[in-house]
DNA sequence: TTGTCTATTACGTACAACGCTATACTCTGT
DNA sequence: ACAGAGTATAGCGTTGTACGTAATAGACAA
């Protein structure tokens, strides 16, 4: 899968995670198994957008929470997604 | 959004298309505007990939099959999107 | 003839996905 | 005590590609 940031962003909308938790939830929702290249650095540029922010590192473990703007963007992928996917399989069905 | 090809994919399921009809029906559907370029570009690598295949040119237009492989492949892209879109719109909704 | 729509191609940039590796700590089994 | 697996993060390099922009060109309407 493309889009790694898709994933982390639904994973924290059922709370805050950090990497790891993140790594393994995906892993259960989704079927995907990112590498931890990808999502460390995906959680990166989505603090940078403000989609994320860091909560006080616990031990080794830097846990992160959606904002109120990552949760409009999550909403809005969905938005975007969603006419896509029922398109797709419609046609797939038709055809 | 990124990933044009499953737009093109779920395009070309309804029918044969060229790249300009493509353009608008994506916009239709999805209501997702693409470039020109961008759309060019991903037609060519779904080719490579042998997702979809051009069909024999009608005057300026040159129109594009989905195959059985992009078919499976459009299939197996949405299987993998369900239940991102199902989590992702729960998790917000409870949230 | 100016502009809009159809239709495709080429180019350049900037980002990002991904694999791989390194680091380091914890816990379990033998 | 040691090996190995699991937890947890960071850095690097390559490759791919999304996207904007512009060029080309025919058709048609104002």
């Amino acid at each position: 899968m493309n889009d790694p940031t898709l994933l982390i962003l639904a994973s924290l909308a059922e709370g805050d995670k950090h990497g790891y938790a993140i790594l393994t939830d995906v892993k259960t929702f989704a079927g995907v198994e990112l590498g931890a290249g990808t999502l460390y650095a995906a959680i990166t540029r989505l603090e940078n957008r403000g989609f994320i922010k860091a909560l006080p590192a616990e031990d080794r473990r830097r846990p992160y929470r959606l904002t109120p703007l990552g949760r409009r963007h999550l909403k809005d992928q969905l938005a975007v997604l969603a006419p896509v996917m029922q398109v797709g399989l419609l046609r797939l069905e038709q055809s």
